[in-house]
Order: C-alpha cells, then structure tokens, then sequence
RNA sequence: CGGGAUGUAGCGUAGCCCGGUUAUCGCGCCUGGUUUGGGACCAGGAGGUCGCAAGUUCGAAUCUUGCCAUCCCGACCA
C-alpha cells in the first residue's frame, strides 16, 4: 500500500482518488467508468443503507424489486423523461454468443437478435409505474409507497469514483397517491428524511430547497433536492425528491376508482440517493492525512493497536484487549482488534488515518502497568492516555463527540461560505475566488438560468425552502427578482 | 464527440530526442532472521507479449503509420 497522498490544495481531483483508492473504499474495474467497490466501502456503503432503510420503513414504506431491464417502448411513453435519458442508456440488443465462424474467439449471434431491444434501467420510473397500472384499481389500494435497492446505468461520458460512475447503487422510491396534496406532502417527508440521515449520520450539512425548471428530473413537476458544499467550494447534489404530478400516471394509463366511484389518475412521486453519497462524505470531511468517517456509519468505530515488547508481551497485552473489546461490544460499538504481526504500530497508526477510523487505542505494558489506555481522535488528530476505568464509556462519549464537532465544523465551513452578492463583478469575483454558494437576486427566468451558466459554469442550485422574500433586482439582467436564490458550481 | 496528455512488473517510474549486450530504480510481493510507543532493518529471491498491429532496419521500448485504451479539460449528468 502506498504511503503517498497527494495533498488537497496541491489537486484536488487527485487528492479525492487517493482518498477513495488508498482509502480502500474503491477502485476502477476492467470495463469503462465503472468501479469496484472493495469491502471497505462497502461496509460504510451497508451502514448508510441500513439506516436508510430502517428510515424509510418508520415513514411507512416497503420493499420490493423490479427488473433491470426496460423494454424500449416503455421508455418513450412519458416525453419528458426519454427526452432527458434517451442520450445515455445501455441497450441490449441480442441474447446469445456464437464462436466466431471465421476464426477465434466469440462474436454476437446475428441470429440471436431482440424483437424489441432492452434497455438497462437509467431509473425505473417506466417499468415500475407498468407494474402499478396493474396494482392499483381503487382508492383502497393507495397510497401505494414501494422503494427498491438496485442499481442503475447511465452511460455518462466522463466519470469520477462514487460521484459519476456508468453504474451505481441506489435506492429508488416509487409512490402513488390519491390526491396531489398528498404526493406533495409524501416528496417533501422523503427529502426531509434525507436531509436527516445526510446531516445526522453523515455530519454534512445540507441545504433543502428545489430545483428551477431546467434543473429538473424529466418528467417532473417538482424537484426538490438537498445541496451540500464540498470543501473546494463546489456543490453537491445530495438526493432528489420528486414530485411527478400525474405524468406517469397518464404514460401508463394508471387510475383508480375514488369515493365517489369516478376514474381518476393517480399522483406520483419518485425519491432516491445513490453511492454518491459516499462521495460527498469524502469530500466534506477528508484531510491530507486521508478520510475522516463520522462515527455513526464507519465500518469500524474504534481500532485497537498492541505495542508489543518482545513474545512474552503479546499474551498480556491480547489479554487486557479482549477485556476492552469485550466492554465496547457490550455498548454496540464496532471495534477491531489489529494484532497481525507483519506490520508495526506506525504503519498502522497511518494505515488507520487513511481508513478515517475515528478512534484509535494503542495498548502497550507501559499503558498495562498504569492502567491507562492510548486514545486518539481522527477528526483532531488529539492523543490522550485515559484511564482503564470505563473505559467504554469514554470511548462512546469520544464518538458522540467526534460524530457532533464533524458536523459543526461542515456546518461552520458551509455557512461561512454562502455569499450573498449584490452586482455582477462580486457574484464573478465570488465565484472565482472563495466559490462555495452565492445568494443571489434572480430574475425568474430560464434565459437569465442559462445565460449565468454560460458565463460562468454556475448553476441555481436550489431555491431554499422557506425562503425568504424581499425585493430586489436580478444580479445579470436587472429586472425586479423577489427572492435570492442559491448559485454555485457543482459536481 | 471536440481539445490536450499518457501507455514499460501489482503500483509509481528511468531509458525514447540521438536504434546496439541480459530493460533502470523505488514501493509492494516471497523466504530466512532481527524487530515492534508514528509508515523497521539485514540477507536472499520471484515477477516483463516495453498498450496492440504492421512497416523501416543486420538489429526497435526507442523511428514511421494505423488502431486500442486510459487520464485531464470541455459538452452531458445523481
């Protein structure tokens, strides 16, 4: 494994692939722009989804599975949403190899092709609403709140590890409701609930709002998103919540019978996250000594290390750490005890670092002798020697400490970097130099939208919820704006 | 798909301009030993279609042409 990091400030981009790679989170794979991820990540990726999961069912949904193919026609019933797709989609066109008659190797069966291609889910919005039509008769059968786990393709043309990869893992919530209120009230619980696992889980801080209509998913009404910021000043897309009116409903003709026996469509909506998440968490919280887990979802809480003298130290010293292992387990905590005997305590100690484990205990006789236990925080890099005496409690109140000054410190950064500007030269000025979000007066329209990301790559990224009105002038063209809105570059 | 760059061992690289024994070095890996409080040391060892193909040449990692792949910057996007 190698030693070298490259620093944050040196490139970012590549500070942000060691991290993943050195980090053993991730790696890229033999096929283009997709990546394995490695058990490492995976283990963080599982905790996030548990939990996830675990929220999602408290707010009344359930879990099902739906094909990863699409028939083509299906996806061209909803205009919007082809429209926004169509340019990225995997097609499977046969079903069968054949050797390869002029010589070696296996080539494509001409005779193996499909009547109607097939389509790999970019998302499933059309086979899964296919399947409500099907399921939903009455107003007895609603609100229908189904979520899938699954993973998507979107043929993207330039990839980055966790945040844009051709193939990724997410969730996918798909909903059908009676009424519109109701929908609405069903998008923005899902976002709440993501906001809420994003900030108390992860320790990023994120920015509720929506999405103006260029930026929104195809085929929505209404995106509503959390935005969080990275540490080099861009934006982030943390998930989407959607409501999709009545769209798929028509597409694939989905009604239900209500109160008054009268045939209805039925309301929709759709909410996910993805693997990127994990690229956020990266991003946010890392240093130039590698990644910084919060507490709440690292794979493993605490690592114990021995410091051994000598064979006849190894017995004691395992000894004393099965006592400690045994009394962090008792209080649910994730611990692992590294005793391998290849490697030696300050390979360790960096190894560690650059896992982003959050806390870190270093037994050796020194430390038996007085009873005391090294203990060392990831986000500070603080060391201590602490006694033996509850010694579980003091780690878990460490992590509850470290899960909580992560988040303050994101929260800190974040809000020091929302710039509110008033004319032009400060909104490029800003941008160019501190980055991070601008609020800034908008004047309403796509043209100005457009005309802003040509000029300088920033994108609105939401407009706040609850956002507060006054009046003002457009920061491009002029015109009177009632709100600010939040302007960024982003991921 | 446009602009730029790069392909040499698992990873990172030297050599290429100016062709010439057995392709350089570091990390990692294997064996044995000594070690262990911040990325250990000694000794020995294994590992290569020099991205692929054709051409020039007595001779190609090196020159020529074509192809492929990857990365970065755009466009696109969770």
């Amino acid at each position: 494994m190698s030693k070298e990091l490259t620093s944050r400030a040196e490139d970012y981009s590549q500070w942000y692939n060691d991290l993943v790679i050195k980090g053993g989170l991730a790696d890229y794979s033999a096929v283009r722009g997709c990546m394995v991820i490695k058990p490492y990540g995976f283990a963080l990726w599982e905790n996030m989804r548990d939990q996830l999961d675990k929220m999602f069912k408290e707010t009344g949904h359930v879990n099902a599975y739906f094909p990863l193919f699409i028939p083509k026609s299906f996806l061209s019933k909803e205009a919007a949403h082809v429209e926004g797709f169509a340019k990225e989609c995997a097609v499977v066109t046969h079903y069968r190899l054949m050797n390869d008659p002029n010589g070696k190797g296996i080539v494509v069966d001409p005779d193996a092709k499909l009547e109607e291609e097939l389509i790999v889910r970019p998302t499933s919005e059309t086979i899964i609403w296919n399947t409500y039509k099907d399921w939903i008769q009455s107003y007895r059968d609603l609100p229908l709140l189904i979520n899938q786990w699954a993973n998507v393709v979107r043929w993207e043309m330039r990839t980055r590890l966790f945040l844009r990869t051709a193939e990724f893992l997410w969730q996918e919530g798909h909903t059908a409701h009676a009424t519109q209120e109701e929908a609405v009230i069903e998008a923005e619980k899902m976002l709440d609930v993501y906001a809420e696992f994003v900030e108390t889980y992860m320790a990023v801080p994120v920015i509720k709002g929506i999405k103006t209509a260029s930026e929104r998913f195809a085929g929505a009404e209404n995106t509503y998103c959390i935005e969080a910021l990275m540490q080099d000043g861009k934006a982030l897309q943390a998930g989407t919540s959607h409501f999709l009116g009545q769209n798929f409903a028509k597409a694939f003709d989905v009604q239900f019978l209500n109160k008054e026996n009268k045939q209805e469509y039925v309301w929709a909506t759709s909410w996910g996250v993805s693997t990127r998440l994990i690229g956020a968490l990266i991003m946010a919280h890392s240093d130039d000594q590698g990644l910084i887990l919060p507490p709440k979802i690292a794979p493993f809480q605490v690592v114990i290390v021995p410091i051994y003298k000598g064979e006849e130290s190894k017995g004691p010293i395992d000894a004393k750490v099965e006592e400690i292992m045994a009394s962090l387990k008792a209080l649910g905590i994730r611990v692992k005890y590294d005793n391998n005997d290849n490697s030696r305590p300050g390979w360790k100690f960096a190894q560690y670092e650059l896992q982003g484990v959050p806390v870190r205990l270093a037994m050796g006789l020194r430390d038996m002798e007085n009873n005391v236990v090294e203990i060392a925080r990831r986000d500070t890099k603080e060391k201590n020697s602490v006694s033996m005496e509850g010694i579980a409690n003091t780690v878990a109140n460490l992590l509850n400490e470290i899960q909580e000054n992560m988040y303050n410190k994101a929260l800190a950064f974040r809000d020091d970097n929302i710039t509110p500007v008033d004319n032009w030269d400060d909104f490029v000025k800003t941008l160019d130099g501190k980055g991070g979000f601008i609020a800034a007066h908008w004047d309403g329209t796509a043209e100005t939208e457009e005309k802003i990301k040509e000029l300088t790559k920033a994108t609105i990224r939401c407009i706040p919820l609850q956002n507060k009105q006054e009046e003002g002038k457009c920061v491009l063209s002029g015109n009177p704006s009632v709100q600010r809105v939040l302007f960024a570059r982003a991921y």
